[in-house]
RNA sequence: GGGCGUUUAGCUCAGUUGGUUAGAGCAUCUCCCUUACAAGGAGAGGGUCGGGGGUUCGAGUCCCUCAACGCCCACCA
């Protein structure tokens, strides 16, 4: 290799120790992960890192997936790309929010103005009875940045110990202002090109968080219930349904059948009447009432559930809310219900929580006698706010969305073809995909009623009646982005206009994290800002996340990325599995099984732990492990001592390479560099390094066994290795070594880049990580010329025979040794091996090699069609 | 209900177009301080490849079917 220092300091006594520190800072130092800005896209290699959560800790699923992705950066780098690798934090949203909020003791107040040099009530842990402290939102924003920034060192330090080769230069955290004007900045342009649109209509809603929620961030939870038996009253006599929400018969707006359902083709057209309520409600035929559900004929409530919001949105029914954003029933009942009776019994459930009113309600039918029997328990799924802790309710609010094909199926067509259009490491991920694009049921909705977070960056016009005018939005000029309405002003107002007729107001709302998070290419690449570089990054080559955000993430940058650049954010995308405890569960910090990655790079050395994570294969869920940890260690350790042993004989890279069993190893070792290329080219990082450790250990266990006497020559002794009059031979051995061992260090590289850059800087003044990835060539068994004396040139297939017949061997004597309980050193006084003539010739060929090994006087060839070995032990002198 | 994945040794997993006797590591047992490494080395035992059926000269591998486990989505009166 070029750059190679002729001198060799191998240590002593090799060690890890501190070699995590030692290549940490020199790695910073030399600046060897920056990324070339003047390179073209095609010499670039992109990856979309995800930007973790700060407000949380890394944990040991970081831990592996984010080696897999700097096992393939390594690689890349090596292949002579320039690999793009930036870091993100993601320090916006919710979770940050509460973070806040917990450890400074305070909460948001958006209407309060804004404090300079506010000192916070506390810096972590607030007693329990503390009352949080309300604070305004620029206030609330500096203590995002200041605690978000203190967890982002620790990540960063974290990650620079795992040894991502990230060019931190390029660090990027999406609640900057970098970040804000690029989210505003996108959401500017989806409006402009008609994406984004307001509307006021029913959202399902997280009572306790006081926000909307968008379709992505649902999840069904089993939750005990009851099924209710309820009479309306029709002119025909009773009408029974069921329903497991009685708490909103007076939120009904009518009653629904299946049109075929024969037992109730009478009713449809006429009206009942609802129980305790009294409120006159249509029925209705419709093909998604289910006639075994039930009784086969549902109420329809203003809303009960999205069924509900189709039907009424289809018949057009009114509007008859009962449940408040807070979740507890309305101060002012329907104007339908007009009873004096209705009302009361209305007035009674104002300010009960649903499922107080539920309680309430239920007795109040049963004095009425409306409920038939009692309520039966059932266990059924209720949906969600993936962090919430109570069901969502639906209530009607204005709020943004971006189209994404839920309401448009050319949109959602071109969306699934760009599906297609990708690779996906596994590749029945795409399922994952295409399965949630085809289930969407409405827009994108991407406005929150949060407050850290990136504003809707836009104003309303107030208009004579006081309300805003929310058709044609006031809107920034790029250049001011980022803008935070609640506090700048649109141009031609002044802030004493604020609110009042005539003047103006902001959009209180901010946008939904992945709003922001569907731009890290953009983010990272500096779009919009730094069009060059965006020019050579983008699409990206590589998108690295896990296969649960399939629906959030990357569908949402997808959807970005389509409607601004007509085209797919990435070439592929690459999902990592889970990390599991050894009795399969998935890891969880409740279960108290979490065990921190510090500790573990501590105990077995940050290879160790790179080394079970890259033993995984791509997108398999996998159980954590130390024993493979261990393994690891194992290897790095071996990979020191192999080396330190290696450099002790001085062999050359380019030295000529002529007995057959050295040129036998290298043959191998070239199979070894080309399925190791293969399987980076195709991702598969784990079967890389199976490849490579697979023959790391032969080449220590039997090659070097082999050899190492004829490496050392005639009259080395007590370790030093001759130097004069060294045989061909022997330089034939020294010079294979070394050309294994360079390649070794470099096939192993990617996997563990601290110990393999320890070994590669005892004879290299330059890191392994800036060297070429190793090709068939290197190992000379391409290239006849470096042996001329050798001829014809050794095949591959005939390597592997000649290599199995002398392990075969070698196996034999070994195996003659450990069965008599003597020591693999004990002298055998004959090896007599039954062979055909080409295994003969093999033997021979090797046999200096198995006498030196295996400390053998006399070697004797018989004809004979099977291999077979029989050694004969020397009598213990 | 729809979709996807998994099932190979006690454990964790390889096994790439079907092809010698199904492999590795860990664990277990035995032995060995041999001129790098005892944080080492040499070996041994251990599997009817989830069940059944089929194609084939030949199936862990291809087809059908069943089962268990896991995940995604939908429904949720």
């Amino acid at each position: 290799m070029s750059n190679g220092s002729p001198t060799r300091r191998v240590p002593e006594k090799p060690t890890l120790d501190g070699v995590e520190a030692r290549f940490v800072e020199r790695w910073n130092a030399d600046g060897i992960y920056t990324f070339d800005r003047t390179a073209t896209r095609d010499e670039v290699f992109a990856i979309d890192t995800p930007p973790p959560t700060v407000s949380g800790s890394l944990h040991m699923g970081h831990v592996f997936s984010y080696t897999h992705t700097d096992t393939i950066a390594r690689y890349q780098r090596m292949r002579g790309k320039d690999v793009f690798y930036p870091m993100g934090w993601d320090d916006n949203g919710l979770p940050t929010e509460r973070r806040v909020q917990n450890y400074f003791g305070v909460t948001c107040d958006p209407s309060l103005p804004y404090v300079a040099g506010f000192t916070p009530p506390f810096r972590g842990s607030p007693p329990k009875d503390h009352r949080a402290v309300p604070v305004s939102r620029p206030n609330f924003i500096e203590l995002c940045d200041e605690l978000t920034a203190q967890d982002e060192q620790v990540f960063e330090d974290l990650f620079r110990r795992l040894g991502l080769s990230v060019d931190w230069s390029l660090l990027y955290t999406t609640i900057s202002a970098h970040a804000r004007r690029t989210s505003q900045r996108a959401f500017l342009d989806n409006l402009a090109r008609g994406e984004a649109y307001t509307q006021e209509a029913p959202t399902l809603w997280d009572v306790d968080f006081g926000t909307a929620v968008a379709q992505a961030e649902l999840e069904d939870r089993e939750r005990p219930g009851a099924y209710h038996t309820v009479a309306f009253h029709g002119a025909g006599g009773e009408v029974v349904i069921e329903t497991s929400r009685p708490e909103l018969i007076p939120a009904c707006v009518g009653l629904v059948a299946h049109p075929d359902d024969a037992r109730y083709a009478p009713l449809f057209g006429t009206t009942v009447r609802s129980p305790l309520f009294d409120v006159e409600v249509g029925v209705y035929p419709h093909p998604l009432a289910q006639p075994d559900k039930g009784t086969g004929i549902a109420m329809i409530c203003t809303f009960g559930d999205l069924t509900d919001v189709v039907w009424w949105r289809e018949f057009n029914l009114p509007t008859r809310a009962i449940i408040g954003r807070d979740g507890r029933l309305l101060a002012d009942a329907p104007a339908a219900i007009v009873s004096d009776a209705g009302r009361a019994h209305y007035a009674s459930l104002v300010g009960k929580s649903a499922k107080q009113a539920q309680t309430a309600i239920v007795e109040l039918l049963r004095t009425s006698g409306d409920l038939k029997g009692e309520p039966r328990p059932i266990t059924h799924p209720v949906k969600f706010y993936e962090k919430g802790d109570r069901p969502l309710e639906i209530v009607t609010s204005r709020q943004w969305y971006i189209r994404n094909g839920g309401r448009d199926q050319t949109l959602r067509d071109a969306l699934l073809a760009r599906g297609e259009e990708m690779h996906w490491h596994p590749d029945h991920m795409k399922h994952r995909y295409a399965n949630w694009v085809q289930g969407l049921n409405g827009d994108w909705l991407v406005s929150r009623q949060r407050y850290f977070g990136v504003p809707i960056p836009v104003w309303y016009r107030v208009g004579a009646d006081g309300q805003p005018d929310y058709a044609s939005p006031l809107i920034p000029e790029h250049e001011r982005l980022p803008i935070d309405p609640s506090t700048d002003v649109p141009n031609g107002f002044n802030a004493n206009q604020r609110g009042v007729v005539g003047g103006f107001v902001g959009d209180p709302d901010v946008m939904d994290t992945w709003a922001t998070s569907s731009l890290t290419p953009q983010l990272a690449s500096n779009w919009a800002n730094d069009d060059d570089l965006f020019a050579r990054v983008f699409p990206m080559d590589m998108r690295p996340q896990g296969h649960d955000i399939i629906r959030t993430w990357l569908f949402s940058t997808m959807v970005r990325s389509h409607l601004a650049h007509g085209g797919i954010p990435w070439r592929r995308a690459t999902l990592s599995g889970w990390i599991l405890d050894p009795d399969r569960k998935k890891m969880s910090k409740s279960k108290g099984n979490v065990v921190t990655p510090i500790d573990l790079f501590d105990k077995y050395g940050s290879d160790a732990v790179r080394y079970w994570a890259a033993s995984a294969r791509p997108g398999v869920d996998t159980a954590f492990s130390e024993d493979q940890m261990k393994v690891g260690g194992k290897l790095a350790n071996k990979l020191l001592n192999v080396s330190k042993f290696v450099m002790t004989f001085g062999g050359s890279e380019s030295g000529a390479v002529t007995s057959p069993l050295d040129r036998a190893m290298l043959s191998r070792l070239s199979g070894v560099v080309a399925e190791a290329t293969l399987a980076f080219d195709d991702f598969d990082y784990a079967r890389a390094l199976e490849r490579t450790e697979s023959f790391f250990w032969w080449f220590c266990d039997d090659f070097v066994e082999l050899v190492k006497t004829r490496a050392y020559g005639t009259g080395g002794v007590d370790g030093v290795p001759a130097t004069t009059n060294v045989s061909d031979e022997s330089l034939s051995a020294r010079h294979a070594l070394t050309r294994a061992i360079s390649i070794l260090q470099r096939l192993l590289a990617p996997h563990m880049p601290f110990c393999t850059d320890e070994v590669w800087s005892w004879w290299h003044n330059t890191s392994v990580h800036g060297t070429a990835w190793p090709t068939s060539a290197d190992t000379g068994s391409e290239a006849p010329s470096l042996a001329p004396s050798l001829a014809p040139s050794l095949t591959a297939p005939a390597a592997e025979q000649l290599l199995h017949t002398v392990s075969t061997v070698l196996a034999e004597i070994r195996r003659t040794k450990t069965e008599a309980k003597v020591s693999q050193r004990a002298a055998v006084s004959q090896v007599v091996i039954t062979c055909d003539a080409s295994r003969a010739s093999e033997v021979t060929q090797a046999q200096t090699d198995l006498v030196n090994a295996g400390n053998v006087a006399e070697f004797k060839v018989v004809d004979g069609a099977t291999l077979s070995v029989n050694v004969t032990l020397a009598p213990a002198s």
